[in-house]
DNA sequence: GTGATTTCAGTAACCGTTTCCTGAAACAAT
DNA sequence: ATTGTTTCAGGAAACGGTTACTGAAATCAC
């Protein structure tokens, strides 16, 4: 009776397998890894010892003699945010087409654990190291991911930033960006075109590369409209759910409605704006417009129309980039993805 | 002028430091990783020519060296939907508490990958590997199971089944599951103490073992209230937004409303459904009242009552047994976590 | 039947660490 | 001054694979 797979206490080497076939561990190995004109017997007598085994070859082991890492690292705020989510599902499956390994790693924002992370990735000799997220782009995160991007470079990975602005010419990093600015006016034209001209701005956030984009957007379509544009109309705050319950919820209490509509920073914000509204017996979109931006699951609950990114798409175009870059000399790419508006039924025509 | 992080062309090895450091391969091995008492010049030099070369381990090495593997793998089918991206963040987040690296997978519910995914995940060592999700449990399924668990334990790593069934008592695996029938359970009751007798129940699906805990506790429920049990109310679908759209739509298409309450299988499946109610100017919970489960964000836009899962724990507890389960012999660990109801605004008194 | 060529498989060096074992100073005790 | 302890650091053997090099047997051309 054949031995049942785990039944050895140890995990097998290559050196039981090739005693086991009566071979040598050399021709074990290459019969395993490439295309090795082995005789047929031999090659029948080492399959069936592997199989065996239940043989799995160290990972550890190949990679130290030379064969590359194939292993791709995400490294990303959280994962529960959706935005997020799909961005890491996107490399996950673009790094499975790959035929590569994923690391997955989480900072909660702290470029503490960020840096620990990077350096992590770096002794697991990731091929890349992929960088997701909004961050507050000062000259110190310039420093730091520059740092970041020699690093990698130096040892022949690189860095992809993924969602966040370029680092300068002379930086070698992939950069994967979308359309913030273009998304925020396309949103807000569409406000403004159904008659709107006080919309409130939920989620700006100075320094923030992210919100500063999208509000960028929403000022650039006011003035396209020629509406004046009103500093007191953007506030502040995260881009959660509770924080768009509580923005809305306290402008509403501290006076009477001053907006006909409302431009989300993105779908959280939205739908927690939505609650404090229906709390206030205000209807979306009887009473209030409201537009979103990011087109995740909220928008379907609540009927939004937002703004569409191609979440997945984004972080198989990071995989994809880093991989393709790896071979091809020369700058490093950087490209922008568009996005589109997703009409549904949150937005009516004002008449002023 | 001391030379800047990355420029070397090659990655610094330890042989390097040691060059630099006019000292032995060994003592630098000893005095990066462990609690040597070198001198303190030697250390100080040491340490600076580590700086000095950025110098990084080859995790690779080290793990063949014998250093434990020190990573955990998470393999799911998919990182976008809200439930498991929770999973996978308590996941990601212990693993990062206990100082160890964190490998994510995902199969699309595909056994074959998910086979694929196991074996990668033995190949590099990993400390454990966590299956998550919902899942048909066969018998070919626990056969399949048997032998992961198996071959995990024969290399000293260990397989975590997270809401998945047991396997059986001979079976090294861990468990952690939630009371997914007695949440149902509390569901229902809630619906039948509000004086509701047809209660539509959505995305039952026989064989997943998850659906099918729920629906379970459905039933009980209504037993447990002596109300009938009309299996034309249990209707089949996925958990997924669109079907709840779906299945919803299709029942009122196809005639008179013989229900007056809905038992969502999930929060998503709530969604759609209310999307569907909606459509057909119905309000929740004006006309139909409605309870959800998992209470992920779409409970929040929805204002659903539901049951609460501890999703991040459920991730934590899975990395936290796991280790503590290497270390002492003994029966692998069997857990079940429990939830409660979450009381929102969606549900209202059936006067009959 | 001999020499040239091809086929296949073994030997051994190497990948970058860790760690056991050993040994040289330095210091203390007699 | 000699011996016995410490204290610190180096040499070298693993760890489990890959691969260049080498060589023996088998095949072929004549």
């Amino acid at each position: 009776m054949a031995r049942r797979a785990g039944d050895g206490r140890r995990r097998s080497t290559i050196r039981e397998v090739a005693d086991l076939a009566g071979v040598s561990v050399a021709t074990v190995s290459r019969i395993l890894t490439g295309d090795y004109p082995a005789a047929p017997d031999t090659r029948k007598r080492v399959l069936r010892a592997v199989e065996e085994l239940d043989y799995v070859a160290n990972a550890h082991a190949r990679a130290l003699a030379g064969t590359p890492a194939e292993s791709i690292a995400i490294v990303l705020n959280s994962v529960i945010s959706p935005h997020y989510a799909h961005v890491a599902q996107g490399v996950e499956a673009q790094t499975a087409v790959e035929g590569r390994l994923c690391l997955i790693g989480t900072t909660g924002g702290d470029p503490e654990r960020e840096l620990a992370m990077v350096k992590f990735m770096r002794a697991q000799h990731a091929e890349a190291v992929i960088l997701v997220g909004n961050v507050v782009a000062d000259g110190k995160y310039v420093q730091r991911m520059s740092q970041y991007a020699h690093a990698l470079a130096a040892i022949g990975s690189r860095l992809v930033l993924c969602g966040r602005p370029p680092l300068g010419p002379d930086v070698p990093a992939v950069v994967v960006e979308y359309d913030n600015t273009g998304g925020a006016f396309a949103a807000t034209s569409h406000l403004l075109s159904a008659g709107h001209e006080r919309i409130l701005c939920l989620g700006s956030r100075p320094g923030y590369t992210t919100a500063e984009g999208r509000v960028a957007g929403y000022r650039r379509a006011l003035a396209a409209y020629r509406v004046p544009h009103d500093p007191g109309l953007e506030v502040e705050g995260t881009m959660e759910w509770h924080e768009g319950y509580r923005m809305m919820k306290e402008r509403l209490d501290a006076g009477p409605r001053d907006f006909t509509a409302v431009f989300a920073l993105n779908d959280l914000i939205a739908g927690g704006a939505c609650r404090a509204l229906a709390d206030h017996g205000l209807a979306v979109p009887g009473d209030v417009s409201m537009v979103g931006y990011d087109d995740l699951q909220p928008s379907l609950d609540l009927n939004l129309t937002t703004v569409h990114l191609p979440h997945e798409e984004i972080g198989r175009t990071a995989v994809r980039l880093a991989l393709e870059h790896s071979t091809t000399r020369g700058a490093p790419p950087h490209v922008v993805l568009s996005t589109h508006l997703v009409i549904r039924d949150s937005v009516r025509p004002h008449i002023s």
